[in-house]
DNA sequence: TTTAATGCAAACATTTTGCACCCTG
DNA sequence: CAGGGTGCAAAATGTTTGCATTAAA
């Protein structure tokens, strides 16, 4: 269970294991193909009948995303979309621009020739951003 | 020359080749080593002596991205970079997390496995986004 | 001269922050 | 009970828009 790396990323960092912080982090690792952003984590979370304020979903987000558990992704959008971390492989998403469906690929090949061109430019590799967009097979048909 | 191609599209489509749109189109092509935001187009417009505003700078930069004579890149940032696209070929980015270098790769193999990857999901692909984050050369040394 | 383009200021959307109060360890 | 966590409202950013004025065709 991933709760216990969250656990344990708090307590080796002095952060308390709040109830408002499993909540936020249950709502990112509940449904790995949700991808949410700030205010969808907020909507879910005030249905469910508990009120937690966008203050604190911005600053659990900020720290989850340094921990290295969650990343942070743009789908094209004017805001952040929010996805577990530890629990995948290298992926990437294939983006529909018309009705915003998102669907992951695995891209391990692909990380390797990316690895591959960084050293060539004597680069450190990091993290890799892969985004496919373009329109799915529903949305072709109208 | 681009310019032609940016004439084209604004007499195709009904609007005006003023010289604030070509002042703005020049900033994104003359060195396209930039990758240019928003705010650096209107610094670097300043620094000419040329008073732009950065209204009409997004307004500018919105039709060029529609016209596909200009790309709309994200480098992990809370804005977006701004880069010409009929130029280049495929390509993606090594962004250092440190200094914000970019340095251009292309990536014309990558790109055909993607077009294999939406294909097996019947996804009509579009655009790609590849971007690379780790450390340049200098700032590994720090 | 007609129609579109611009600058300005205000509006907007997303994210961050200061501060008084609250809760976990 | 000490020190971090939270909500609220205000601020900070990045971007868009309404409107009166200016400029291109």
């Amino acid at each position: 269970m991933e709760l216990k790396a969250f656990k344990d990323y708090l307590s080796s960092h002095k952060l308390k294991f709040t109830r408002t912080r499993r909540l936020i982090f249950e709502e990112i690792f509940f449904d790995e193909k949700v991808h949410p952003d700030a205010y969808e984590i907020h909507r879910r979370l005030k249905n469910k009948g508990e009120k937690v304020s966008l203050a604190t979903i911005y600053r659990t987000l900020n720290f989850l995303v340094k921990s290295g558990l969650v990343s942070e992704v743009d789908f094209g959008e004017d805001h952040s979309h929010y996805e577990p971390e530890i629990t995948k492989g290298a992926h990437g998403h294939l983006v529909c621009l018309s009705c915003g469906e998102v669907k992951e690929f695995s891209h391990e090949k692909i990380q390797a020739l990316l690895k591959k061109i960084g050293k060539e430019s004597h680069f450190k590799t990091d993290k890799f951003s892969i985004q496919v967009f373009g329109y799915c097979t529903n949305c072709q048909k109208k």
